[in-house]
DNA sequence: GGCTTTGTTTTATA
DNA sequence: GTATAAAACAAAGC
């Protein structure tokens, strides 16, 4: 599923391509009810707005917040676009990709194409001033990423939630934005600390272990193009490596890889997410 | 037919 | 009253 190295992966695909071109149509097939998705191009009203905003402008920028994408348009809109669990953005002369729901002509004659199997994704319009102050991205923690967040802060932000399970406050959104389902069980396997552990319970040497192994476990997934266990592929169709290099995530019944550890590796639902985990050195 | 996935929102529990 | 967990939900493939 696309989380942060998907996301950038894809983000760092469009400012490689994109910039500078012009959009000059806008095509989906997306039409629901569901009032949740009102202010989406899945809403016809909405996309005959979104529609007369984009048409004519100019691609300027793109940059990722947590698991959003946003792309900068020369008029000050940002249109932000959210995979979710199936989607990506793929770019090429071709526009007939396997669930296209949305399309983009673009100025050289070539096409940005939204493709998402389940629907869940959502692509919608800010303007690029107030993107960051917008619902959909004020909540955000911070990137874990940046420079600025030390180790002072990722224990500051993860201490919000003394009484809740590790595992769960790694993916909250508004504590660390970007991590999901496959690179916190991943963290949490280096850092030999159990998914359940409640964060009041970890002590500050494992919050350095937990921190050291998220920048790094994320960046590996960043220099590997993003995982492509499930549906995700980059912006040209191709599918990431990072899913050669799990430890644990999927390896339900088969040994862990930790050094000396005997262990086999389980699943359980913690929090109504399926979680991968040694039991045995993951403490 | 049930399970799977994310993230938001609502409802329940401690 | 507060914090956290659970459940419901959107959708569709297997």
């Amino acid at each position: 599923m696309p989380e942060l190295p998907e996301v950038e992966t894809t983000t760092n695909g469009l400012r490689k391509e994109v910039l500078g071109l012009k959009i000059t149509d806008v095509w989906t097939d997306l039409n629901t009810k569901d009032k949740r998705k009102n202010d989406t191009v899945a809403n016809p009203t909405f996309f005959k707005i979104f529609k007369k905003e984009v048409i004519g402008v100019k691609i300027i920028s793109a940059e990722r917040r947590a698991k959003n994408i946003l792309i900068n348009l020369s008029n000050g809109k940002t249109i932000l676009v959210h995979m979710k669990m199936t989607g990506y953005l793929f770019y090429g002369s071709n526009s007939n990709i396997k669930y296209a729901h949305v399309i983009f002509n673009l100025s050289n004659k070539k096409f940005l194409v939204f493709s998402d199997a389940r629907k869940f994704g959502k692509i919608t319009l800010l303007d690029t001033k107030r993107a960051f102050d917008s619902k959909h991205l004020k909540h955000l923690g911070p990137e874990p990423l940046t420079k600025g967040f030390t180790l002072a802060e990722f224990i500051k932000r993860l201490k919000l939630k003394p009484h809740s399970k590790i595992k769960t406050v790694l993916m909250d959104q508004a504590i660390i934005a970007g991590i999901g389902n496959i690179y916190s069980d991943e963290i949490l396997w280096a850092s030999d600390i159990h998914p359940e552990r409640k964060v009041g319970q970890i002590k500050e040497k494992e919050f350095l272990k937990i921190y050291k192994n998220m920048q790094k476990i994320l960046t590996k997934g960043i220099h590997f193009g993003g995982d492509s266990m499930s549906d995700y592929l980059n912006l040209y169709g191709l599918p990431g490596k990072f899913q050669l290099h799990h430890n644990v995530y999927q390896r339900k019944g088969e040994k862990c890889r930790k050094k000396n550890c005997k262990g086999i590796i389980e699943r359980k639902i913690i929090n109504g997410r399926s979680v991968h985990f040694c039991s045995v050195h993951q403490i």
